[in-house]
DNA sequence: TTTCGAAATGCATTCTTATACACAAAAGCC
DNA sequence: GGCTTTTGTGTATAAGAATGCATTTCGAAA
């Protein structure tokens, strides 16, 4: 029984990683597009198991990336790219706190990150992996509607 | 009739600032005590037009308090006091964005505010100006349960 | 295998917040 | 002053989220 409920949450993780889900109902209907039938009463439940938590500007954030959020929306100014290099343009003076979130936020196939004054080169695993990054960071930045 | 209104939301303010309000319920009980008498509706639709934001965490916390909540609640570390003067303890190099929040936020009764390289010293008009700032900052440190 | 207990879930309901609608007070406008 | 429009509010209700209760499912123990 537990099959389901971790596939559904690692599910949960990955739609609300990838897309900007502002109610459990919109949840409950991705959810069943990839075959988890399920009611908002358990998404509500796996929310709050996972410590999912929505922000002001109503979209619904991971846990752990809560902290990595609010440094981004609030210290980031730009990210450029090429392939697996992620460059982070910053407030000057907050880099080495943004590329510590960055670490902290365990984020899966990031290599690691420097940080100089204001900017933090993230290397990722591969070009997509880095593609991935920069879109998270832009819609962690963007998350003030 | 705009006479009530902007005497209530004035009071929202306060309110606001100086509770943790989790709940529009709430926020109508404490505006009668106060005398203005109104409903959840009303509430509802004045804390629209404040831009009043609730957080993850459940507060309500005013739209000019957000950046100077989020900065604050990620990187301040500490807050002492003698008096009107209140000294902000931060992370490294984030001393100078801190005090533009604090600036930012325009204060009641705050003078000013003068950023080291970790280290924020904020003047307040008097002592019970600096005591009220103190706890704000505590509770917006605070704000994550 | 049968039985028991814990975990997971759905249904129905409650709680919280937003809003459609109606009405009344205020502000303009002639 | 009347007339119209705008603004503010309450009532009732809808929409979103949380939860008490009952049921089912799964796994462990006998």
């Amino acid at each position: 029984m537990a099959k389901k409920r971790n596939g559904r949450q690692d599910a949960i993780r990955d739609i609300v990683r990838n897309k900007d889900v502002r109610t459990q109902r919109v949840l409950v209907d991705e959810l069943r597009a990839m075959g988890f039938d399920c009611t908002q009463a358990t998404v509500s439940r796996d929310i709050a198991d996972m410590g999912l938590r929505k922000l002001p500007e109503g979209i619904y954030v991971l846990a752990e990336d809560l902290h990595l959020q609010r440094m981004v929306s609030e210290l980031v100014t730009g990210v450029l790219r090429t392939d697996n290099l992620v460059m982070i343009k910053a407030q000057p003076g907050t880099a080495s706190g943004i590329a510590a979130a960055v670490d902290a936020a365990e984020l899966p196939d990031v290599l690691g990150s420097l940080a100089g004054n204001d900017t933090i080169l993230v290397i990722a695993q591969t070009a997509e992996d880095g593609e991935r990054l920069e879109a998270l960071i832009n819609k962690l930045s963007n998350s003030r509607k």
